[in-house]
RNA sequence: GGAGGCAUAGCUCAGUUGGUUAGAGCGCUCGCUUCACAUGCGAGAGGUCGUAGGUUCGAGUCCUACUGUCUCUACCA
């Protein structure tokens, strides 16, 4: 059959050797069409671009927006236009693209929309590093060329990073491409920052905030690491203003000093009540402080005294709120001390540190220096450690939109998996802060808020103001900062569907059905798009959360550019191919636990894929050119009705597996049974068919391998999208494409128990039988007899698969003649004799079976002791208890032909 | 300080409402150019499921404590 994919490789192929396709051509592309098979090996690299372009070209990606129609919606996670692709990108991309493909195959209106991220704070930095490479500083660009340089950057980093997701095969809909400085998504941010201002949910005021001297702007809580790291603890005190008593703290930041407005003590602390509401003096700057009482201080710990430097730490500006103490900044945006700071005034923070130690210890104050190891939090993007500073910054007021989010997850309108990570969500909501969105930068959403220079007024509109609708006045101007990259990724659920726009983009496919990430964004993104989307459209953004865990080296460290030990996706894929790459991150992982991505792992996984290539050559070459039947014509085999049992099962579980997500068991399924049951055992029953001469038989045979076949390709799309195509495209009688043939559905008429029992007994015969040839040293090549004792007489069907899997001349039913020395396989449904004649060794004999019996008497005294237990009888299942009764009789029935085969040897 | 994960074969890891003789890949041993595949085939060795209790007819799986280990989170100056 021509199929349009045949024809467009043929077309490619053409092209690519210099050929305008045109009508000419045509009896050469019918030739190809028709000649059209698999190569011999297993080359990825030759057909995963093409198979891409067609079904781009094909439209397969784009779905409509049908209102009402059963969909399946998935938004990607945006990769930052800093950014290259990166493994982590990979997994991302092959979790999702599994899920989408499997609900597509199912019939589902599937969207799966991608987009990129400006990543304001990333990638400013990025291009203030570019600029300075070419002796340019941001501040004398100024902001509009700025801004052009930040455009550009984007369309040629966002436009690589979308090519390089294109080689992950993923099947997001390229139309629908967003990103969040796109006019749609600007629109929203405008749209919900404008209406939760007049809410009262976002407000401006003066906090402690995250200040990154580097990168000059404030930073979110989430913004900031923290880290273990080696300091100080400097003793040193202040003397009261009366000069008699000095009160000793120690400091981690003894720079701070010079904006300290007050010391504290606990107020129970019976060792300094006499000195509440005394004064003390500030070396160097000579300020009067108070000493004043306060419950946040430990008494417990250092000397009970802490000094107070309210501009420049959290805690000390809170008890600075209580006591009413003023707030002195020391310190300017660079992290160089400020006019407040006295003597040293301009130097560097650390400098300052330095100098002020030196000076204490000249004066005779410093007493002590301890080493000390506490947490120093640094900013994301350039790690330098921040500084708390009082500053001026828009926030979101976090407590009415925590509740609602809270509250979602807790009733089950988005569910976790692995559900852990609800935990790790709730113990952050209900601890939140107010977040800081105000950034001072350029690249990114601009506060939408103008200030009257003349009155005063904030004006906050969906519009921008030309006048002060207060007072009329012209001078107006707006906010310098911009939003915290994370506020616009938090509306990219439903900026890009358009829901500010009323779309039917979002009528169609919100909520979404699934969100995929890493656990490491739940806090800057997950949590922040579950609020956000309450508060907008009143609904929840997904209802699914599917987290994965950290790609990781082999010897289970981070992916680092520093430590050089990154896989490159694109290289990999360059020699792999990306059903590999895939397959491999996913396979047999667990949701929510990190991925060592070991050499190992990439070589078993590429064999696997070269398993199938050849499994599916084996099938099509003996097929090609031979008539096919429907299933329901075909006189099924004892081999056929076991293969299509264990289809059936491997679909029935791997569509269990998948609609819960859990698709590195899913993945797992296929391959044992695509491996240990198809191609090792499967293919080789139906040799002796497909080598023989009945040719009803070899047809039926034929349709029965090409039907499996085609099952576990479509089975195994979702994971392997590329291999199971191309196999597809060569399979006799196939449809357009692969992706969108119809997922496989159980089938209650291809469930043959009785058969596959039997067929599970011979499997176990053939393995003791071979076992006896490799135990007795039989060369492979040697052609022996066999005779066998059947206990169950359906194995008499079994001749030729016994012949053919054991190698033997003949199969004889009956017990061997008196005199032949014999080794003996005592399985479920027969006992075979193997006559090896001088090679049998009698002592050796007795121990193989010895073994064997104690083992068969180990599970008749475990199976005993269940079934004598009234505890079991009265309680268990009754299924069990049947089964756990046949095994008894079953391992009874071992035992006694063990020991007359010993009491014969002895 | 708070929260959570992990501990199963030599190594890396699966094991989802408790229920066959606990699995896989790699590695290891032995044997095979068997006409889809040596990126392969066949056979095999290897685990008292971290420790101690408890619940249960039944525990790798649930509960408690402990030990070791990792992560997140808080930020006691």
């Amino acid at each position: 059959m021509k199929s349009n994919y045949a024809v467009m490789k043929a077309e490619l192929c053409l092209e690519r050797q210099g050929f305008f396709v045109g009508r000419k051509q045509l009896e050469t592309v019918k030739k190809y069409t028709e000649k059209y098979m698999l190569e011999k090996t297993y080359n990825p690299t030759t057909f995963e671009h093409d198979l891409y372009y067609f079904w781009m070209k094909q439209g397969y990606f784009t779905p409509k927006a049908e209102i009402g129609k059963p969909y399946f919606s998935i938004v990607s996670p945006p990769p930052n236009i800093t950014g290259q692709l990166h493994i982590g990108h990979g997994l991302d991309n092959a979790i999702m693209d599994t899920i989408v493909r499997f609900k597509r195959m199912q019939g589902f209106n599937t969207l799966w929309l991608p987009g990129t991220d400006h990543a304001s704070i990333a990638t400013e930095v990025k291009i203030v590093e570019q600029l300075k490479k070419e002796g340019i500083d941001k501040r004398d660009l100024g902001r509009e060329k700025f801004l052009e340089r930040a455009w550009q950057w984007k369309e040629q980093y966002g436009g690589r990073i979308v090519e390089q997701l294109k080689k992950l095969g993923s099947s997001c809909d390229w139309s629908r491409l967003s990103f969040t400085m796109d006019e749609k998504c600007s629109e929203a941010v405008r749209k919900q920052f404008v209406s939760m201002y007049k809410k009262g949910l976002i407000y401006r005021g003066n906090r402690i905030i995250n200040w990154c001297p580097v990168c000059k702007t404030a930073l979110s809580d989430a913004e900031v690491e923290y880290s273990e790291q080696d300091g100080y603890f400097w003793h040193y005190g202040y003397t009261t203003s009366d000069g008699k008593t000095t009160v000793t703290f120690a400091t981690t930041r003894p720079e701070t000093m010079l904006g300290d407005t007050a010391v504290a003590v606990n107020p129970n602390d019976p060792r300094y009540t006499h000195l509440v509401g005394k004064t003390v003096i500030v070396p160097f700057v000579n300020r009067e402080i108070p000493v004043i009482a306060d419950e946040y201080v430990d008494m417990e710990f250092g000397t009970g005294v802490v000094k107070i430097t309210p501009a420049h730490d959290p805690n000390d500006f809170e008890v600075g709120v209580r006591h009413n103490l003023p707030v002195i900044r020391v310190m300017n945006d660079d992290g160089t001390m400020n006019e407040n700071a006295g003597e040293f005034a301009g130097l560097d923070r650390y400098e300052a540190r330095k100098r002020i130690v030196a000076r204490l210890k000249e004066m005779g104050i410093l007493q002590k220096v301890e080493p000390h190891k506490h947490n120093v939090g640094s900013c994301y993007r350039c790690h330098t450690t921040v500084e708390p500073i009082v500053s001026k910054q828009w926030f979101v007021k976090m407590q009415p939109l925590a509740e609602p989010a809270i509250k979602a997850v807790r009733d089950g309108e988005i569910t976790f998996h692995p559900e852990r990570f609800a935990k790790t969500y709730f113990n952050w909501m209900e601890n939140i802060k107010d977040w800081c969105i105000s950034r001072q930068l350029w690249w990114g959403h601009r506060i939408p808020v103008w200030y009257c220079e003349d009155c005063g007024a904030e004006i906050c509109e969906e519009t921008d103001p030309t006048v002060c609708p207060k007072c009329g006045s012209e001078h107006i101007h707006q906010d310098e900062d911009v939003l915290d990259t994370w506020f616009s990724s938090a509306l990219w659920p439903f900026s890009t569907l358009g829901y500010y726009r009323g779309s039917d983009d979002f009528k169609a496919f919100f909520p979404t059905s699934v969100l995929s990430c890493g656990y490491d964004i739940i806090f800057f993104w997950v949590a922040r798009m579950i609020f956000s989307s309450l508060y907008a459209t009143g609904q929840v953004p997904f209802r699914h959360v599917l987290m994965h865990g950290i790609v990781r080296d082999e010897q289970g460290r981070k992916m680092s550019k520093s430590l050089g030990n990154g896989v490159d996706p694109v290289e990999f894929i360059d020699k792999y191919g990306t059903d590999t790459l895939r397959f491999a991150l996913i396979n047999g992982v667990a949701n929510g636990s990190d991925i060592r991505f070991a050499p190992d792992k990439i070589d078993g996984t590429r064999n696997f894929m070269n398993k199938v290539w050849n499994a599916s050559r084996f099938v099509l070459m003996n097929a090609e050119g031979k008539a096919l039947v429907p299933l329901d014509e075909c006189k099924l085999t004892l081999a056929d009705k076991w293969i299509l049992t264990k289809l059936n099962d491997a679909v029935q579980t791997v569509t269990e597996l998948l609609e819960k997500y859990e698709l590195g068991m899913a993945s797992q399924t296929l391959y044992d049974f695509v491996w240990s049951e198809f191609c090792d055992w499967y293919i080789e029953f139906t040799k002796p068919v497909l080598y023989g001469t009945d040719e009803i038989a070899r047809r039926d045979t034929l349709s029965v391998l090409c039907y499996v076949l085609d099952e576990i390709l479509k089975l195994l799309h979702p994971f392997a999208p590329c291999i199971t195509e191309e196999i597809y495209q060569s399979t006799p009688n196939h449809g357009e494409s692969i992706m969108i043939a119809r997922f496989p559905e159980y089938d209650q008429a291809h469930c043959f128990a009785d058969d596959c029992n039997l067929v599970e007994e011979l499997k176990e015969l053939v393995t003791k039988i071979r076992n006896i040839r490799s135990e007795y040293g039989v060369a492979p090549s040697k052609r022996i007899r066999l005779y066998v004792a059947a206990t169950d007489e359906r194995i008499r069907q079994c001749d030729v698969y016994l012949t053919k899997l054991c190698n033997l001349e003949e199969v004889v039913f009956e017990s061997a003649p008196a005199g032949d020395k014999t080794v003996k396989a005592v399985g479920t449904a027969a006992t075979c004799e193997v006559p090896l004649g001088d090679l049998v060794d009698k002592d050796k004999e007795i121990e193989r079976l010895t073994k064997e019996l104690e083992n068969v008497n180990g599970e008749i005294t475990r199976a005993e002791s269940k079934l004598s237990n009234p505890g079991f009888l009265a309680k268990a299942p009754a299924q069990l208890v049947e089964n756990e009764k046949a095994k008894l009789t079953k391992y009874r029935d071992l035992k006694a032909q063990l020991e007359s085969r010993l009491g014969e040897l002895k």
